[in-house]
DNA sequence: GTTCGCACGATTGTCAACAATCAGTTTCCT
DNA sequence: AGGAAACTGATTGTTGACAATCGTGCGAAC
């Protein structure tokens, strides 16, 4: 047999398939996780040595994966003074948010362009949960239909250039949004916002689609500011 | 006397500014300004030693530099097969244009809504300026215009985070980016479409600035759509 | 009691050697 | 000859050690 072919190397761990390098990226992807989680508070100091610990992984791809979430903007390095988990202010929040709606907007008006019957079909089903939802006061439903709405869209979308974008900056609001979607009266003003979505995009209309997606994260928008006077609300 | 009081504090060599210590940031600047001006062809291999004699970096300061760049989207990273300047596709040149088109709409009406007297001024006078060079067939000053009006308006609109995405989108366009403003008409067709825009910023008018900014993009849009019939286009 | 300077510990930045991997070529067997 | 396994040179990935830097606590001078 050929056994013996083997003994040459250590054995090679294969890096299978896709292979996107594997411990940076694990690093990378469980670091994110772990941020988004609220398992360390913005403006907490990210210690490598802690880090190395915890993720089982070398300084080296500790310090790539802090400097890839640096890129989006989740964390923050400042030389010789390490890495912090990015704080965001109010005013950046809206600004955020007002770049989401114009790319969301664009993403809504390519869906209703390439949307199949399929997928219309999709749309409406997730449609009809959300207003079953609001209507039972399911709110944290509610919150997962949104996200689910705001995703099948860009899946229909396909638009990667601004998926990508929208991602990394969803990402950084990951923290407010959850807030957002609990205040008082919300559901109520978002559901027919989102049932315009649908219906636009049902219908193929690129121009009311992403009038309807703009109208729909303005009002967000809107909210932000509204706080921007009640400084209370930032814990 | 005490020359042992020298051995703790010795001077820094103050590598603090844009001093000739080559750092990381000055590698990275070197090195996209580099594949910015053509000198690296996209799809081009990027190998370290190279660069390393180069840039007179060392190696750790290269590798951080690709690492930005890739997260800039300017270069590609593959594992164990090094760096390539990233090609872009026609199809991709014409996503990130979409996206430029509302965030450039957004940053305009947003700039209409904060603009100064003085400032108002400062745009008037590009638009005269841009009008002569047309007239005189002064392509390179008008494309140098064309930068200027386009960097004041971001500039007036005060948006950061908008600012930060357009400003990577539009290095990764760089190369096409001159190309366009070249084509034979392209001037005749876009000077009214700044004028509008200037004039919609100056009367204070974000609907209108922000049409007439996505206007102006989404021409460049039906531009590159209509090179995708005519693949002769790409080299 | 307060303030300044200074050494110290903790943490991050950098480097050079080592290991792993890839692309191209050679060799060997059928 | 033809194709696959195995070498080779070049290049990249990783590790551990070392240097630079920051924040802090102690002590001396006033």
């Amino acid at each position: 047999m050929s056994a013996e072919k083997n003994l040459t190397g250590v054995r090679r761990s294969r890096p299978r398939g896709t292979a996107d390098g594997k411990d940076k990226a694990t690093a990378r992807d469980e670091l994110r996780t772990a941020i988004l989680a609220g398992e360390y508070m913005p403006g907490e100091r990210l210690v490598e040595a802690q880090l190395i610990e915890r993720f089982g992984v070398s300084r080296f791809n500790i310090r790539l994966a802090l400097q890839d979430l640096a890129g989006e903007g989740l964390v923050e390095i400042q030389r010789n003074r390490g890495a912090h988990v990015r704080k965001i202010s109010l005013a950046e929040t809206i600004e955020i948010t007002q770049v989401r709606m114009v790319l969301e907007g664009l993403v809504a008006a390519q869906a209703a362009d390439r949307v199949t019957e399929a997928e219309a079909s999709e749309l409406d089903e997730i449609g009809l949960l959300m207003r079953r939802a609001v209507e039972a006061g399911e709110f944290r439903r509610y919150s997962d239909l949104n996200q689910r709405l705001h995703g099948l869209i860009r899946k229909i979308g396909a638009h990667a250039t601004a998926d990508r974008l929208i991602g990394t900056l969803r990402a950084q609001l990951a923290r407010h949004q959850f807030m957002l979607s609990l205040l008082p009266g919300r559901p109520a003003v978002s559901l027919p916002q989102h049932e315009r979505i649908i219906t636009a995009i049902r219908d193929r209309d690129p121009a009311a689609a992403e009038t309807a997606m703009r109208e729909h994260i303005a009002s967000v928008v809107e909210v932000l500011r509204s706080l921007e006077d009640t400084p209370a609300a930032h814990g």
